[in-house]
DNA sequence: GCCACAATCTGAACATGTTCAACTTTGATC
DNA sequence: GATCAAAGTTGAACATGTTCAGATTGTGGC
């Protein structure tokens, strides 16, 4: 799969037309949908030819990309406060997330664009994908830090892959969330709430002797899998 | 999004063409890969103009779907063949899956088409979709018998939900092993059996009256996935 | 001010999935 | 066999993501 998904470096006074870009991509991704809204609209809008948008962003995805990037730049402050303002693993799971599902709330379109193609990591536009890793590994520190934080006993074989896992059930509920048609996303409410229960209950019972074989089988799951592609 | 995955019924003649194209679809999906492979190419190879491969198919996806449907009457007989070979869940739940994997293993480039939709349901082309539902069903129906089969006790609340869940858990290797580029797919066979012994031991460990709170837990949590949009 | 070079921008052209109006073949009916 | 509607087939045209050869603009050096 090709990378499409690169981005100008800024020259000294473009940096004024790429915004006016991106910004009519967003709103007409929003007012018509990602499909709906075509390169040429996009260029239109912004009130440049076609090609230019292709001077700033090497495809439709690279849109949707830089997107992606900025959303989680901008999410940093957010989480903090939001973990500032809750206690507990259960608690701080919860809201770390939900804080993710509040910032694309508008945006759900997109993000429904940056996850059609599944967890395929091929294609430069999947949160798998090597080109989305730094994203990656920012987001999933924070489920480091909650863990750490916390201060529950995390049986020792678990420790290091435990934020990947957390981090990859996070996008779970997310592309649930971005599929989820009931009504404000109630449904997606539940299953986060209930996500995060159990993901915290299952972490207490973990230690339990009597889960050393279970333990096994899942860290043995967990290497198979990273192994393949992360 | 629009159902573009029809398929004409057949008139008289008319079916030869029809199998002409199909055949030449897979053979350059084969060769080329799906996206490499235009309906251009393909009308060619088949001898007829670009509008006729539409005259029978009314898209591109609509071949892949042909080809999903087929694919899973030509199993049927495997896996009688399969099952009757082999003994106890955890060898019939992996032999199952693998009849379908080894099936596919040919055309799995056809495979990533259908399944780059990820679980999008309104998708025509996913195995979540409504246009999906009949061979879905058809194949959960396998998982119910060998559940019933085996004899293991299963706990009432499960019972009914069960063959979906073991379903789904096959789509996750199913999903894993398109994407893996393993030599020889090694890897998606480790996981294959991993995973047919840790379901089968979960199951027999799900009936102590101590695990009541973690299946009441699994079945709140099937019940909200399946009320979104299966 | 002017030149050369790079950065920025343009719009036509291309590839590919898809549509469609028109043409041809087929088969039933008389 | 003539007729005609339905079935089958054609290829040009369309929409959209993308490319590209060139036009335009901006900038540093003289």
């Amino acid at each position: 799969m090709p990378d499409r998904t690169e981005v100008r470096i800024a020259g000294p006074k473009s940096e004024e037309t790429r915004e006016r870009i991106l910004k009519a991509a967003l709103t007409l991704f929003h007012e018509r949908g990602f499909e709906a809204a075509t390169m040429r609209d996009i260029a239109e809008e912004a009130g440049v030819a076609t090609g230019a948008a292709y001077y700033y962003f090497s495809s439709k995805d690279a849109i949707v990309m830089d997107f992606y990037r900025r959303s989680c730049t901008e999410m940093q402050g957010k989480i903090e406060v939001a973990l500032k303002n809750a206690s507990g693993l259960e608690r701080r799971l919860r809201e770390l997330i939900r804080v993710k599902l509040v910032h694309f709330a508008p945006h759900r379109g997109v993000l429904r664009a940056l996850l059609r193609n599944g967890a395929d990591p091929k294609h430069p536009l999947s949160p798998f994908s090597p080109q989305t890793k730094e994203i990656r590994d920012v987001d999933i520190a924070w489920f480091q830090r909650i863990l750490v934080d916390c201060g529950m006993r995390i049986p020792k074989d678990l420790e290091s892959h435990l934020p990947g896992v957390l981090w990859f059930f996070q996008m779970g509920v997310i592309f649930f969330w971005v599929l989820d048609e009931s009504p404000d996303q109630a449904r997606s409410d539940r299953l986060l709430s209930l996500a995060a229960k159990s993901v915290t209950s299952l972490l207490r019972v973990s230690t339990l002797p009597l889960m050393r074989p279970v333990r096994r089988a899942a860290l043995e799951l967990v290497e198979i899998v990273k192994g393949a592609d992360l």
